[in-house]
RNA sequence: CGCGGGGUGGAGAAGUGGCAUCUCGCGAGGCCCAUAACCUCGAGAUCCCGGGUUCGAAUCCCGGCCCCGCAA
C-alpha cells in the first residue's frame, strides 16, 4: 500500500521510550528513522561516570543518526529541519519542545504519554496512577500542541494495573503498549485516516515531577497507602525511612493481616511469632521483607534485625 | 578531584591499643502431645590486602582493592 516509508525523527530519553523506538526499527518497510534526539549524557554517578540515556544507547547500537543537544536552540532546529522528516515522535524525552519544532514536519509531532489523557498529564503519570490505587491506566498518542500533554488524541490503549505492579513493571507494560499503539496508529494517522479529537480539558488532572522527599515513609498513615507508595517509587526514586539518623531503604514489604498495629506507636518495630520484623502503621502491620541500610547492601528483614538486638523504632 | 558510610566465623552487627563478643543460622544432645518455642554442649575467624608505628594492632599511620548511600 504505502510504498513510501514514513520518515521519523524520534525524541526520547528514558526507558519508557525504548520499546516504541525498537518497534519502529522492527518495521523497516514502513518506518525510516532519519534521526534520534536524546538528552545529553550528563556526568553523574558516584565517580562522575556519565549516565547514558537508554535511547541514545540504542541509537548508537543501531548506528542511527543521533543528536543530543543541551537545548533546542536555532542550530538544533536547523539540524532537525534538514532531516526532512514526515513526523516527529516524542516519548519520555524530558525537554519541552518549542512550538516552532512542532511545526517542522508535515505530520506534526506526536507524543506517547503514559496515561489515559486527559487524566494524569505531566511528569509522573505512571507513579501517580499507582500511588492513587488505580486499577487501570494506559497510554495515549496525541498530536502535540504548545501546552503540555494537551493536544488532540489520536488513539489510546488501556493497560491494567495489577496489585503487584511497581513503577518498573508498569513502565514496561505501558511502554510495550505504547510501542504497539505507535506502529499500528502512526501509518493510519499519516495516511489521514484518523482525525484527532480534542481532550476533555475540564476533566484533566496533573502530576508533578517527583522529588526525593516524596519517598519518605510516613508510618502514621495506612499500611495500604504506604504499600502503594513503595510500589510507585520503586526502584526510583526509592522509599526510605530513618533509624538513628541513618537512612534505611525499604525495598520489599508485605502487609500483615493483623490490624493490631493501631494499638502501637507508628514506626515501632516488633517481631512476628516467626521472627520476622514488622512495623506498626496507623492500621495494619507491615512486614519487612527486604531493606537496605545506608551504605550497605540490600539485606533481608531478618538479617537486618540481627544487628539490632534491642528494640528499634523508625521515624 | 562533588559529599558520605562501610569491609570482623555461614548471615547481620558490636568492639577505637591489651582474653575475639552479641543476635541468628549450622551440628550434637535434651525437654515437650507439639514447635520457626525453650535448655545444654559444640564446630566454625588470616578481623579485605600490603607496608609502617608499638612490648603488644581488628583498633593508630601510609598505600591499595572492593561494596554501598546521597547529590546530579
Amino acid at each position: 500500500m504505502n510504498k513510501k516509508r514514513i520518515k521519523i525523527v524520534y525524541f526520547g530519553t528514558a526507558d519508557f521510550a525504548v520499546p516504541p523506538l525498537q518497534a519502529l526499527l522492527n518495521q523497516p518497510a514502513i518506518f525510516e528513522i532519519v534521526g534520534v534526539v536524546s538528552q545529553p549524557d550528563r556526568p553523574a554517578g558516584r565517580k562522575n561516570q556519565p549516565k547514558i540515556s537508554p535511547v541514545a544507547t540504542i541509537a548508537r547500537e543501531k548506528d542511527l543518526v543521533l543528536f543530543q543537544p543541551e537545548k533546542l536552540d536555532k542550530n538544533a532546529i536547523q539540524t532537525l529541519k534538514e532531516l526532512k522528516a514526515d513526523l516527529f515522535v516524542v516519548a519520555a524525552y524530558g525537554l519541552i519542545l518549542p512550538k516552532i519544532v512542532l511545526t517542522i514536519p508535515p505530520g506534526g509531532a506526536i507524543n506517547l504519554h503514559g496515561s489515559l489523557l486527559p487524566k494524569y498529564r505531566g511528569a509522573s503519570p505512571i507513579q501517580t496512577a499507582i500511588l492513587n490505587g488505580e486499577t487501570k491506566t494506559g497510554v495515549t498518542l496525541i498530536l502535540m500542541d504548545e501546552k503540555m500533554d494537551h493536544g488532540p488524541i489520536i488513539d489510546s490503549a488501556q493497560v491494567t494495573i495489577d496489585k503487584i505492579d511497581d513503577y518498573q513493571s508498569l513502565t514496561k507494560k505501558l511502554s510495550e503498549a505504547a510501542a504497539n499503539l505507535l506502529v499500528e496508529t502512526a501509518p493510519k494517522y499519516i495516511a489521514g485516516k484518523i482525525n484527532p479529537w480534542p481532550q476533555e480539558h475540564a476533566t484533566a488532572t496533573y502530576t508533578e515531577r517527583l522529588k526525593k522527599e516524596y519517598g519518605r515513609i510516613n508510618w502514621q498513615t495506612s499500611a495500604f497507602q504506604i504499600e502503594r507508595q513503595i510500589r510507585a517509587f520503586s526502584p526510583w526514586p526509592g522509599i526510605f525511612t530513618k533509624l538513628n539518623d541513618r537512612r534505611i531503604k525499604i525495598l520489599t514489604i508485605e502487609i500483615s493481616t493483623d490490624k493490631t498495629a493501631s494499638n502501637t506507636i507508628p514506626g515501632t518495630i516488633t517481631t512476628t511469632k516467626n521472627r520476622h520484623p514488622q512495623v506498626a502503621t496507623a492500621d495494619y502491620w507491615i512486614k519487612l521483607i527486604e531493606v537496605q541500610p545506608e551504605g550497605k547492601k540490600p539485606i533481608s528483614g531478618r538479617d537486618f534485625l540481627h544487628g539490632y538486638p534491642n528494640s528499634i523504632h523508625f521515624i
